[in-house]
DNA sequence: AATGTGAGTGAGTGATTACTTACATCCGGC
DNA sequence: GCCGGATGTAAGTAATCACTCACTCACATT
């Protein structure tokens, strides 16, 4: 890049880059008062103006520090981006996020309605938390190629792979059609990600109710939109504008 | 943006944006030779770098131009930018494109199912046709506030209209089930999305069959993934690698 | 032949870029 | 008291940024 001129000189931030930048996180409480706000400054501007946009006199000036502070911390500014994401790769693909989402999906007592609305829960939950470090992770993963390789080979391949054992696990049992497990995936996964994405990227009218239209979602995702050939539909009625109380406000943690 | 520092003094690139980009753009064929090069070179490195990691010298360097020539024919880097989207922004929300898909979606004569599937063809025919535009699109909307407000009321508002009116129809001569119309569309348009954009991102795995997939994915979202009440899928088998003479290679221009 | 015009450019402009260096200040262990 | 490492910063550095200026050149109109 050649507006970011000193970066491939130093190599820093090279080569096998998450390995570095997970070593070198450590949690906010170990941070100094400066530190933490750095890194919360970065956070916001990132999200904001996106990082080949911002400069480190910018991001020193919102954290009220000195420029010179932020490379006590970091040896180059892409490090600092790199620190930003990395524990949220961490945690997309960690042992903790693949197992309470293969709990999820592989819990076989679940109805695949139940599974998917939690999963859609679960998941926009999730992305709401880290919002600013997934829009981050999001937007930059189309100018850096390894942030691109590891969105890819890491999150898409776990929830692939996740969502794949489930469906084959209930098609085998006759629960769901002899589809292309590929296909189903996509569209499963596209289906949830339009009801995520918006949110994350606040974009998206006020929303009446989540809860509505998750249970909306699931039903066609798993019932499709054709008449069923003997009003097989038994599903949210969802006259458009039906307001009664029918959305299900229980649910889990 | 403290990275474009000239940026907001110029008044060029500044509020009705596209009404001015558009009267500014004249077609390739009224460009001089260099003039062309300059935009193919926006337009390659643009898609990957992203705007604000490409240098004005790196885009002349890359056309074999004086740096100087691109203020010749742009007043400041952003009127290239938006030169670039401009046209596509035309083409998605102008009379044309409107009436190809309106006339897609709204012939009652067509199948549902021959319907998206047209409707899959044609979006991702364009969108391949116009990549290196869609992507800077894409990726410059995060950043840009004008672009992303002309990328969600113009084209999002466009597509919904569209499906929307077709699902509507159809749902009034029971062709399909009483479902939420906005989740519908939702979900069917993010169905659609996660066919075209891994294509558009250069993501994507060597697909075997074009055909195949758009007819499995047509057949999911009609169908569902659901076993049917009484046996009531009859569409595409999809045993997962069948690879037998199953696809429809015939179909229109 | 004089004049005008748009394309094109070499050589700048001052501002801003990511990053460095040298030098303080703090704080806990001895 | 004193040392050592970590934190912080003012004041740089050379390179690069978007953009401008003064100019040439080709060509068309008169």
């Amino acid at each position: 890049m050649p507006v970011e001129r000193h970066e491939d000189r130093t190599p820093s931030a090279a080569q096998d880059v998450f390995a570095e930048a997970l070593a070198a996180y450590h949690p906010p409480q170990g941070m100094t008062e400066k530190h933490r706000r750095i890194v919360e400054a970065a956070l916001r501007i990132f999200a904001q103006k996106g990082y080949a946009g911002t400069s480190t006199a910018e991001i020193a000036r919102e954290a009220g520090v000195a420029e010179a502070t932020i490379f006590r911390h970091y040896k180059a500014k892409k490090d600092l981006l790199l620190s930003l994401v990395a524990p949220l790769m961490a945690r997309l693909v960690g042992p903790v996020a693949v197992r309470s989402a293969a709990e999820i999906a592989g819990d076989p007592s679940l109805s695949l309605e139940e599974m998917l609305r939690r999963l859609i829960r679960d998941r926009l939950h999730f992305a709401l938390e880290n919002a600013p470090r997934f829009r981050i992770l999001l937007q930059e993963s189309f100018f850096h190629p390894e942030l691109r390789d590891a969105l890819w080979r890491g999150i898409w391949q776990q929830i692939h792979d996740v969502v794949a054992a489930a469906l084959r696990q209930r098609m085998e049992r006759g629960e769901i059609r002899p589809v292309d497990l590929e296909v189903a995936v996509r569209v499963l996964v596209s289906g949830v990600a339009s009801f995520i994405l918006p949110r994350l990227m606040g974009l998206q009218a006020p929303v009446a109710d989540d809860e509505k239209e998750i249970a909306a979602t699931v039903d066609i995702l798993l019932k499709g939109l054709l008449q069923g050939p003997a009003g097989a539909a038994a599903g949210v009625p969802a006259d458009e504008t039906t307001g009664g109380p029918q959305g299900r406000p229980d649910t889990e943690a």
